[in-house]
DNA sequence: AACACTATAATGGTCTAACCCTTATAATAT
DNA sequence: ATATTATAAGGGTTAGACCATTATAGTGTT
């Protein structure tokens, strides 16, 4: 007859009204809300229980507080920060595995790989060719410039997912890329071969890319992670085995 | 010659010692913290500042929080949640259209039925045999069981990501569902023709998976989905030029 | 006038101490 | 045995104070 009351407790309510007030664009990117003691007796609550709510906010990357005068609670612009944290939870909680991400990533470089060729522009192929051109300088300078190379391979593909026009592309792709990152560092270590390999990966995709051939794209951007996979699992063996 | 010093907030370091005894083990799923009054003692902080650092645990989807007697802050089961969360928060604030979301669901759904194309065994086969036959009933008692069947053919392909061994998959799929979901009841209705033309979808994706046939898994799923999106996408112009 | 320093005050960060609300469990009454 | 009721252990909330950080206005110096 009668269904149970609600049973929000008071810092929900006020999550979710500032929320709902974000989401519906009655608070912009950039606005600063009015401070705690103000947001207090607004909402009639005691500053403590309006902290908890500002700290689920921030932790949900929908505003950020910042301190001193001019500080306070400021909206900010979404991104997919949260879906990489969470993701990287799952990784460290060892519910996901580094070749459960490799998996996953050679499947979604395919994709974009596929989708960007299917929509490039010419100038989207001019940012690509000169980032190539970067790479190849950092080739050229030997394997010190290791690093270097794999942040420009990281832009490339990046650049790509920006191609697709669908930003789920961009931020799963980026929170792949963050959350594989610290498997680099630690096992990832290429020669001069290896890099020359992967340089000509590049090339060969930028190439299929310009030229619209999404399945080959997609062929070639999944054959490029495996092997970059495959150096890191040779790599892991290696120190294992030690 | 120096480095700032840490500017690590109070509550942020209870936040980082109490997720990293739960990411290394010390603390498992389902042990019980102790009491906000002890642990303000243990760390010598208030209490205030504690559930703070409770609060973004709690919203990191690592504790969850009990009331009354023998509650407290319980560990939790980490689970794709917070990927889902994030993932809706982009699409609410239109950083994420419906048509993003439907194109990314129609290359995951795709590369899905690939991998679990590769690698099912008898009795996979014989839990989706299982789903069809139920979903077969749904279409037999005609429209009224539409919700129904839009549920089978959701564990349909959350069954085929269980295949993939890959929990990123299922993660994502879970993540891509649970925000799609609203969508469905917003736009999506089905006559009996196109409950029909769906399961026949559902029939040949299965028999492909059974026989390993991962591309040609891969693009009657993509087709099942693509035609899911049809649907919504003309109902969703119905709706606008009326 | 220009610059460097300093005091001020706004604002978030933390603390203390109390009381309220929910709920499992033990005590009590039927 | 069963239903009821008190108890106490927990989280939820409040109030008021003080600390720490920082932009800015004011002050003094060159």
């Amino acid at each position: 007859m009668f269904q149970a009351a609600k049973q929000t407790k008071v810092f929900q309510d006020v999550v979710m009204q500032i929320q709902e007030a974000i989401l519906d664009g009655r608070l912009k990117t950039g606005d600063t809300l009015p401070s705690e003691r103000q947001l207090k007796d607004m909402f009639n609550i005691s500053r403590g229980t309006l902290r908890e709510a500002l700290r689920v906010l921030e932790q949900k990357g929908l505003i950020e507080i910042k301190l001193g005068v001019g500080g306070g609670s400021v909206v900010k612009d979404l991104n997919a920060d949260q879906v990489s944290e969470g993701l990287a939870l799952l990784i460290r909680s060892q519910k996901v595995s580094l070749n459960h991400l490799a998996e996953f990533r050679e499947d979604v470089e395919g994709i974009v790989a596929a989708r960007a060729a299917a929509g490039s522009s010419a100038a989207d192929i001019d940012k690509l060719t000169e980032l190539l051109n970067r790479a190849r300088k950092c080739i050229d300078e030997g394997p010190s410039q290791r690093d270097a190379f794999i942040e420009i391979d990281k832009s490339i593909h990046m650049t790509l997912a920006q191609l697709t026009a669908n930003p789920i592309y961009i931020s799963v792709l980026h929170s792949v890329h963050d959350n594989i990152h610290r498997y680099y560092d630690e096992f990832l270590s290429m020669d001069e071969r290896e890099l020359q390999e992967n340089f000509q990966d590049l090339c060969d995709l930028v190439q299929a890319v310009e030229k619209g051939q999404a399945e080959h794209a997609r062929q070639l951007a999944g054959d490029h992670v495996r092997r970059f996979n495959q150096y890191m699992k040779s790599r892991e063996q290696a120190e294992k085995s030690e």
